[in-house]
DNA sequence: GATAAAGTTTACGTAAACGTAAAGTAAATT
DNA sequence: AATTTACTTTACGTTTACGTAAACTTTATC
């Protein structure tokens, strides 16, 4: 069993839900490098993992500019120059601490979709009564 | 100890390290609505509450459009409107689910730099071992 | 062999979120 | 009175992340 290791690039769009334009685009900007054959594209299983990197860093709010610089630079760290591999470990500082920043924030989110819940509860509850007043009301006045 | 009640553009421009440009940018989309006197706008604590929201939906990966949305929606809860307080609801319950993920996407991501790190940092023991090695050989060398 | 289906390049168009002058007003300072 | 300082509006420019159309090739199907 395994994994499958090319792709199509309408499979990864289908299986990705975006459109080949997109995939196209995210390799123009240099995050993917397909091989060929011929003129068509084919995606390797490292290509799908990026294009997973790529999607999950734009849900996080990343750009692609900043997802490739994290791509070139762990290519880069690969060749083991000692001054990169320094770089890479202050850049991954700085995204923990964005990362902490984003968790914060959502943890705000949450706390504030809370009360305003509540209050959205509050308000139906209040109409209800309202109603249930106006009911007992018609039936005295019956 | 009363709050502040008012500011000047270039106040709040300061405090949250935007500039004046798109504070005004805001207003114009309809996300801020600061008072005016004369010309010159007025935001009260409610506009600074709003600007720090629409700052945190950024961190977050909203878009302006989208936080107009939630604030409209919001507004709208105050006239008690039925419909528009379930709508309400399950746009939170949407927000929620948005959230999830995003947590999600944020632990994948830690794992994937706890890994990240670890990698690099053999790399950079594999140099150093290196290092001393051709220490000693020259050492012996000598 | 025609024709559809999936792929390609080239290129212009677009929405979002501002940047960046340009030109003017209004209040405070010298 | 002149100038600095903080505002304002108007408006064109820019970057990002694609959409969309046109014109073409390659492969599969009838």
């Amino acid at each position: 069993m395994a994994e499958k290791t090319t792709y199509s690039i309408s499979e990864l769009a289908k299986e990705f839900d975006v459109t080949t334009r997109s995939v196209r685009f995210y390799e123009d900007q240099g995050l993917l490098k397909p091989a060929r054959r011929g003129q068509t594209r084919i995606f390797s299983s490292k290509d799908r993992v990026r294009l997973k990197l790529i999607l999950r860093g734009k849900r996080m709010g990343f750009s692609l500019a900043e997802t490739k610089e994290l791509f070139d630079l762990w290519d880069e760290t690969l060749t083991g120059n000692e001054k990169q591999l320094l770089k890479m470990l202050t850049i991954l500082d700085n995204k923990r601490a964005q990362l902490e920043q984003q968790k914060n924030d959502i943890a705000q989110a949450e706390m504030e979709m809370d009360t305003a819940e509540a209050r959205c509860r509050e308000a139906l509850a209040d109409l209800q009564e309202r109603k249930e007043k106006q009911q007992t009301s018609e039936q005295a006045g019956a």
